[in-house]
DNA sequence: GCGACAG
DNA sequence: ATCTTGTCGC
């Protein structure tokens, strides 16, 4: 499991990835200490091969201002771990982590297609990649992980608190009128308020932040690049 | 034991 | 996540 530069020690006393995460979930910050002036955003997404274990993920640069693309960076690994709800960044982490320092600029903020702090340890693939790179991230997923909510609005903006524990752990946010909410959450040195105010920002037209979909894009058509051919390259 | 379960 | 066939609408 990828461990901080800056943690005490440089080293966990778990081996487990759950006792790790239980040991990592205190660095993560839940207030606002990203740069006053925020000019590029980073979308990040990984794509599998289903014939085999090749992974890979993709790291997009953003204006802030026009949400254009400035740059991309993609990467390709092989899947370590299974997926499995919970410790789901023991399989994404590592090529994300090669992706985004693949960047020749450095983001201001990385939005995570996956949980923040809604998760069961409060240290989803968000903040581990925000507390890894010492960087403000979003976790903004399409589906639930953990949490109750009741019912929300049926508009753009229209919002609910994700419980759990007697603890807000996210929010359940409406990104277009009449369509299924996103689950929003703290990665890493950023408010929850000021992480729905930016997924708001980055969905001026769809459902996802543009982010996330231009992550996804170039990481789709890398991988149908790559894996063009009657047989892959890679066994 | 049973159901839930980010991507 | 990935695959798949068809359908709706700009």
């Amino acid at each position: 499991m990828l461990v901080p530069e800056h943690f005490d020690g440089n080293r966990l006393a778990s081996n487990d990835p759950v006792g790790q995460q239980l040991e990592m979930a205190p660095l993560v910050s839940r207030e606002d200490r990203l740069p006053q002036s925020i000019q590029f955003i980073c979308g990040v997404d990984v794509a599998y091969d289903t014939r085999s274990d090749r992974l890979f993920a993709a790291a997009v640069m953003l204006c802030a201002a026009d949400l254009s693309v400035i740059e991309t960076a993609t990467v390709e690994t092989r899947a370590t771990f299974p997926y499995s709800p919970g410790v789901f960044s023991l399989r994404e982490l590592p090529p994300l982590v090669e992706a985004v320092e693949k960047l020749n600029r450095q983001p201001d903020l990385i939005v995570c297609d996956g949980q923040g702090l809604a998760h069961p340890r409060r240290f989803g693939l968000a903040c581990h990649l925000g507390v890894y790179l010492d960087r403000a991230t979003i976790g903004c997923a399409k589906t639930r992980l953990i949490g109750e909510f009741g019912p929300l609005g049926p508009r753009r903006g229209d919002y609910s608190p994700l419980e759990d524990a007697n603890e807000i752990i996210g929010s359940v946010l409406r990104t277009q009128d009449f369509v299924r909410p996103l689950f929003v959450s703290i990665g890493h040195r950023i408010s929850l308020p000021t992480a729905r105010d930016w997924i708001l920002r980055l969905t001026p037209r769809f459902r996802l932040p543009e982010t996330t979909r231009m992550a996804n894009h170039v990481v789709n058509e890398y991988r149908r690049i790559t894996c063009s051919g009657l047989d892959s390259p890679i066994r």
